[in-house]
DNA sequence: ACCTGAACACCGTTCAAGT
DNA sequence: ACCTGAACACCGTTCAAGT
């Protein structure tokens, strides 16, 4: 997979690529443990490698997560390009495809983005590679924003304000847990279509009543 | 300061409510030193106690995180009913009321708040209490949205549904550290007014351009 | 009843030693 | 270079023992 050359420079002695074993691990372990079940021993056990051997890649276990975050900002950002083109070329509205896709994100890769977002991340402005690429996911939304402004759909200001205001939306759906069981308040909890395209449209359209509308629509 | 009657029926060696004192002690070691550094040896010597003391008032680590986050479940809400008064009485808006009351909580409890929705806290399903609390903080805001809709300023659609996005909302406000430093995005940091209003406006206003208004205006 | 110290099984991290 | 086992200073939790 590596594309350094013919030769393997790094070739370990149990391993091709160590280094993304143990992150691959440390996901494993938090999709099936949880975040505080982490053990450096349990990942090294898990890879087939001593309790130690991580150290040789790894400052930390600071370090390890932040990897496994590096990885998850990657990942969305790939995402949310991938729907933001995919929207445009179907004529689909580009917020609702944000939208759909970063929840996605967030529902689909739990472990990523727990450590993402997690308390066990405190280093996030000393990793520039992490600061790099949590900015270049976020600066997709920041783009999309801007492209529909020009276009004339969306309202002006500033881009970067709202972006963050969206984040904030799709961060809090993926966060409390929406699109499935909120935990603290739907006494009906009987299905009813998913939160998130009905976040977008609230996004879009506002709660207030329209004059041209008045009370009594019901919207999705 | 309890109110059981005359004699202490609880009355320890040390203190008179070690239970509280142990709760105040975790909030002070989270907020000085984050929540991986909270330590039950840490908490007993803190409040001048040996570290198994605790034992006689919680359970677990995790009790004691639990009784951290009912506070703070029972804080936000008695927030959010002061505002929504205070607004009703002002004749401003309740949603910017509330948004302000929420995100003040957050940003001014940090360590209550990160221990609320932490991934430290897994018991919230199974802590009776705790699920009441939250889902007695929730309901202020169906109650407000419910208010609205009676009162012809926002449109009709399932209270619960439109609290969960605004909760969302502003859940993701105080996680991503916004109204301050948002971490990944901003090219222009120097001050500008705060988010909370901003999303606000949003959220009750949206984002498309309006028939009437046109693009070009620029809202705060 | 409430508190204590010793003890147990863990954990992250370091380090001299192996190949 | 990369890996290992022993060791260190921690941690949550248990438990017999004190008052």
């Amino acid at each position: 997979m590596a594309d350094e050359g013919g030769d393997k420079p790094k070739a370990a002695y149990h391993h091709g690529d160590l280094s993304r074993a143990l992150v691959e691990a440390a996901v494993g372990i938090i999709a099936a443990e949880g975040v505080d079940a982490l053990t450096l021993r349990g990942v090294g056990q898990r890879v087939g490698v001593s309790r130690t051997a991580l150290y040789r890649h790894f400052d930390d276990k600071a370090a390890l997560l932040e990897a496994v975050a590096l990885e998850g900002f990657r990942l969305v950002r790939r995402d949310l390009e991938a729907a933001l083109e995919a929207a445009g070329g179907r004529g689909s509205d580009p917020m609702a495809a944000l939208a759909e896709a970063y929840v996605g994100f967030g529902m689909g890769h739990p472990s990523h983005y727990r450590t993402m977002f997690g308390p066990s991340l405190k280093n996030r402005e000393r990793n520039p590679a992490l600061k790099a690429a949590g900015r270049a996911a976020f600066h997709v939304l920041t783009r999309a924003i801007t492209e529909g402004q020009v276009a004339g759909r969306l309202a002006s200001g500033d881009p970067d304000r709202i972006a963050q205001v969206v984040w904030s939306t799709l961060h809090g759906i993926v966060a409390l847990g929406g699109d499935g069981q909120f935990g603290g308040g739907s006494p009906a909890p009987e299905a009813g279509p998913a939160l998130t395209p009905f976040a977008a449209s609230v996004l879009l359209s506002g709660l207030v009543v329209r004059p041209e509308e008045g009370p009594g629509q019901s919207r999705s």
